[in-house]
DNA sequence: AATCTAATTCGATAATTATCGAATTAGATT
DNA sequence: AATCTAATTCGATAATTATCGAATTAGATT
């Protein structure tokens, strides 16, 4: 996941954060400064500080006795230009948005008590609901052709349709001809 | 203060409401799919919904039973022009920022033990030191000119100078000819 | 080498807030 | 009118984090 998008909102969703930023916009301050300015003890300064060089925001220079802060401008400007893009926030569902889809076309086709409303036909819609159904299954676990149409019947009473389907887009398999059925890992 | 700006920027600051975010910039989803995709319950989502809502990233349209939330493509588009740029940042300073000349001036004319090394030739820098100086004295308070020599010698060994000066810069003010000194009120 | 000074780290605490379940609300639908 | 459904609000709790003081560290300065 984007970790690094979070820490950065993070990094700036706190009020004596952005007013040390806007501070060192202006100028570099050391840690002892920027504590009397914001009225707040250095230790805590730090903890701030930290988290804004963690996100590269800020640098220090080490100064005679003082730790000398200045911004970042470099990573502020490509910041600038990256950030809210569309680019950044779809990083952001990398590991939601696989099977979003799927959920939207089962969502449609199904009942409160998840029976299906219709078997759909259109072939892309087809397969996420199929994909759905095959979950009722167990990976590994046979079943006799009753078992298999006494669980497709809680999806709808086509249950033929529903059992040629499934078989022959590959998400459960037939043992030989009159044989038992399992659910094919994906 | 810029409340607004670190609302804003808390917003964003959460893993969840920026796979919001994310997900809205694809379609518009109501809170119970939300809440399927990340996993969340229904009154969670509200909550993180809320706050997105509350800067203006998001809003909602009640749609039957449903209330289905989109994303505000114009604020969105508003906020990444004005964010992070200099404008925003210096407004987050606003009620620190007052006295920061003065600070820097009298950091850099003082000793670690509070004298000064030198007093300032330039005016405005002068004037700094001045303002700094006279909070050696008690509003109200009158003092003899013993008194006064006696407390601007821990700043400096010419008291006269610094004497004259306060006077002259009407930070400190004198009753008649030789009469007692005492600080004005700003 | 010994001493000073500012900064950082560490541990503890207070404040904030994400999350949930239960209760309530608001709006269709029957 | 009664019922149903999703959303919101409320209260409680767990998790996060801002803040501080004390102890430690790192770098000059004497």
């Amino acid at each position: 996941m984007s970790d690094e998008l979070v820490s950065f909102y993070k990094a700036l969703a706190d009020a004596n954060r952005l007013k040390i930023v806007g501070l060192l916009a202006g100028r570099a301050y050391s840690v002892e400064e920027l504590a009397a300015l914001l009225k707040l003890k250095p230790s805590t300064v730090s903890h701030h500080l930290a988290k804004l060089t963690q996100v590269g925001l800020v640098s220090a220079r080490t100064e005679s006795y003082y730790n000398v802060y200045r911004l970042e401008e470099k990573a502020l400007e490509e910041k600038t230009r990256h950030l809210l893009s569309r680019e950044d926030f779809t990083t952001a569902i990398e590991d939601v948005d696989l099977d979003t889809y799927d959920r939207k076309v089962i969502t449609d086709y199904s009942r409160k008590d998840g029976s299906l409303k219709t078997i759909p036909a259109q072939r892309k819609k087809l397969e996420a609901v199929l994909r759905h159904v095959v979950k009722a299954f167990e990976p590994g676990k046979r079943y006799s052709e009753k078992q298999v149409n006494k669980i497709l019947s809680g999806f709808h009473e086509d249950t033929a349709s529903l059992r040629r389907e499934l078989v022959g887009y590959g998400l459960m398999k037939r043992e030989g001809g009159g044989g038992d059925y399992w659910r094919v890992e994906s």
